[in-house]
DNA sequence: TCACAGAGTCTCGATATCAAGAATCTCGCC
DNA sequence: GGCGAGATTCTTGATATCGAGACTCTGTGA
């Protein structure tokens, strides 16, 4: 079967037959796997009233385990979004009553951003929907085919970073 | 070698030992790839005073091959963007001078978008150097792997559009 | 103890996107 | 020959992001 991506190459192809267009064949669908999953996500967390960055926000509180507290700047390199961002995120969150805002006692320079009861609800809900979601559209894949697919993509944003640095 | 989604689907293992993560291991690296990838883009690009939304546009119109003309209709097709988007988008490339705009002579609700000389130069320059960015991405993994790896990531993109039809 | 470099957070302005609806035009059908 | 559903593009208003700079506080070194 062709997809998207084998169309893309193509035209190039014919534009631009002196190029080496291997790297597009790996690295376009990635992008355009990524595009796909959000629409994914989107739609599972539609049911549980939250959108993607609200969910990125909620559910790394969730994983720093009990008591569900992190700093901005914690958060800031959780989700990897900017300062200004994540200020203007947490507002709303607090607005929505899914998190609280509170001084830090030990650094008066800082803010300690705190999960409610119902925002631990709230991420809980949007986590299993988000899984389900994932799981079906991986059901395309074997067993097998998963495990070797999350291999390589390990390996290869390993190196991605290794560059960067 | 760990990375940062097996740290990740550790932590959620700690606080949910109840749910099966596996789907994780697949789909938040394609997402946190993408996230790299577009920090990537936008690095290459930047020596041709190229954003990447510019590029997107400019390489569909030269991907359809001379006279490089496509309907706007058919860039938002390609692009996967809103039609207010790529009114937004055309006008600026025609301010830049990339692209030229002009009535449809057969359907006088149409218009035209036409890739200038200089646009052509600019898009054709941009792709040599992503090009080039990308292959660097690659280079920690051997030819075949890069082949399995494209392979599974088209089945898994098959399998997303067959699911969303 | 007191500057000061740096950490942590917030403010502000510029930018880009989407969704929904308006305006214009085409074309099949009666 | 003109009605109306649908195609095509543009407009508008709401939303979210980034980047740069402002502000406050910490902790080290003279």
């Amino acid at each position: 079967m062709r997809d998207e991506v084998d169309a893309l190459v193509a035209s190039w192809a014919r534009e631009r037959p002196d190029l080496d267009l291997s790297a597009m064949q790996v690295l376009s669908r990635v992008s355009r796997l990524a595009l796909h999953l959000d629409r994914a996500r989107k739609e599972a967390f539609s049911a549980h009233r939250v959108v993607a960055w609200e969910f990125d926000v909620l559910a790394a509180l969730r994983r720093a385990g009990a008591p569900y507290t992190l700093s901005p700047g914690a958060l800031i390199r959780e989700t990897m979004v900017t300062s200004g961002t994540m200020t203007n995120r947490v507002d709303r969150l607090v607005h929505r009553g899914l998190v609280t805002r509170s001084a830090d006692p030990s650094d008066r320079r800082g803010v300690l951003v705190t999960l409610t009861p119902e925002g631990r609800d709230t991420v809980d809900g949007a986590l299993g929907s988000l899984l389900d979601a994932e799981r079906r559209l991986l059901s395309g894949l074997s067993e097998d085919e998963q495990t070797q697919l999350a291999g390589l993509l390990r390996s290869l944003g390993l190196s991605f970073t290794d560059l960067a640095a």
